[in-house]
DNA sequence: CACCTCAATTTGTCCTAGACAAAACACGCT
DNA sequence: AGCGTGTTTTGTCTAGGACAAATTGAGGTG
């Protein structure tokens, strides 16, 4: 009895896995083969549930799971990210080294000296800088450096919120924009990445369209519902790469059918570099691409005579 | 075909209601009721998932599942909550009709007055009764609204977030405290409700502790582990009226375990007043007596020899 | 009338085991 | 190397049965 043992639903709330799958792998593989309690219950022994976490992370990577369940507890240990990463291909000014010691902060656990940097670099750059070269580079790497199993979980949070709440005080600062377009930004429900959203606000914000942020999981319906509330231009939207690949295009089919065909719904982070494309939605692979877009967006609203009035 | 129709996963993911208790349902109660697709999967309509996101709402009041279900759509508009709400008990002082107003900019969709408005109040109060004077008041009251169904889903977002920013911004300027005790703060996986975190944070930081945010939604085991990576006293944790009551103590008593025994926790938040206690867990029905219950740690910790050295 | 106890009901979650579609892969062809 | 096509893998859905925990209501008792 040195460590509990876990439930069918704490095991999915602790890794992610469905019931479902758990229970399928279990049928097809061997593996998990939990205990079982007076009522026939299944009981996981707290290794199993580690393993899992570790599979789970693998299979992020992409490696497939007829694989890795089939693998020896050890042999897990030392596998590799299967897909090839491609090249960082930021500004050629990125900070390497200085990303590292900031990196190396939060690995300390040191949230005082992390947010101190923070704002050092921020006042120094400027807001559009600092989200391009700062924040969401080190988004990235964090987010290598968790699927590595380099960064713990609370790690990868405590990044996460020390680093939004350093943008959020930066769009605070920023004049009130009541400009064209309005954007709502949010996330689906099970996305709960809101360091996104925060960058892209950010360089909206910068280039002086209003924004709606409506933080993160909302429910398809009310997405519909905030974008006309607001009488949004458009909805934009973020997934990070741990999003389910597969689920995004329904997703975004489902919410392209909610909305009205005059709002937009563009796309955004690192979850949708490997998706098929889905009529009537704009995506975009980088920040930058974003901004241009914004800029275009502009551009012709303000060539066309369909000003809005205020 | 003027609105799509639902998968059962889309239904899960909208309503918050889990397919083994709508399948439960359509077996026992004949509701919901869906269509079926070619594959013979569920389809269920817009107007059976409007109709569930009710019942969920009345549910939440404390209504029971059995006579909603039996009851015809119509006689759903006009239920009232089951429970009595105790009479709002805040300080005299409470600016009843200001509160009213701030709900009303809400309710307006208008983001900018709100915040000028929030800013407004917290130069004027100073933080602390900024806190619990309004941000406490507004936020049972928006909860209360989105029981009541004045509120909807994406307004109550657009109320967190803003409050949130505010909050943020306020504990931004205090001075970066290093005091004792160290307090996690975070909340369980499915409980999303970073606004309660925050006040506490505040609160807690006014008092000179230093607080490790870690956002919400942590899993168990890494709540463990962070609380002892930061050397933590206490472990805070906030539950919203949202969050299903009778998980609670089961979540508490297995973080509990987790947990090592010097390592204090607290627990806080709306969802908790009608929890029995937990062995080894701290509830706090309140934010004073969260505060009350600070103060009493410092001067049992000063007091006492066993002050820990930096 | 308040309070307690015990039985009946309600309700959610878990169980097994089968089926199938969509994604991912591997192969062969140009 | 690029592109179809068949095969395997994988997740999700289905059905109905079982049971424990929570809630309610009835029947006493102080």
């Amino acid at each position: 009895m040195s460590t509990p043992n876990f439930s069918i639903a704490a095991v999915e709330r602790d890794t992610g896995l469905s019931k479902d799958v758990l229970r399928m792998w279990e049928r097809r593989y061997g593996f998990p083969l939990p205990l079982r309690d007076a009522n026939g219950e299944r009981a996981y022994p707290s290794d199993q549930v580690e393993r899992l976490r570790q599979i789970k992370r693998l299979m992020d990577q992409g490696h497939r799971p007829g694989k890795l369940l089939a693998l020896p507890a050890e042999a897990l240990a030392d596998l590799a990210p299967r897909y090839a990463r491609q090249a960082y291909s930021e500004a050629v000014t990125v900070d390497e080294q200085g990303l590292s010691e900031m990196l190396a902060l939060i690995k300390q656990h040191d949230a005082n000296g992390y947010l101190q940097t923070l704002q050092q670099r921020l006042v120094r750059l400027g807001l559009q800088r600092f989200v391009q070269d700062i924040v969401a580079p080190l988004s990235r790497r964090v987010g290598d450096a968790w699927e590595d199993g380099r960064f713990k979980v609370f790690e990868e949070h405590l990044f996460t919120e020390l680093s939004k709440r350093v943008l959020r005080q930066a769009i605070a600062t920023l004049p009130p924009a009541t400009g064209l377009p309005r954007i709502v930004l949010t996330s689906v429900p099970d996305e709960q990445h809101g360091l996104g959203l925060l960058m892209a606000e950010a360089l909206f914000a910068l280039e002086g369209a209003e924004c709606i942020p409506l933080g993160t999981q909302m429910p398809l319906i009310e997405i519909a519902q905030a974008a006309q509330a607001h009488r949004a231009d458009i909805v934009a939207l973020s997934f990070s790469t741990a999003f389910p690949h597969r689920h995004i295009p329904a997703h975004l089919e489902q919410l392209r059918r909610l909305l009205p065909d005059e709002i937009e719904l563009w796309v955004g982070g690192g979850g949708v570099s490997r998706i098929a494309s889905v009529p009537g939605v704009n995506f975009f692979s980088s920040l930058d691409d974003g901004v241009s877009a914004l800029s275009a967006w502009m551009k012709a609203q303000s060539g066309s005579g369909t000003v809005r009035s205020t």
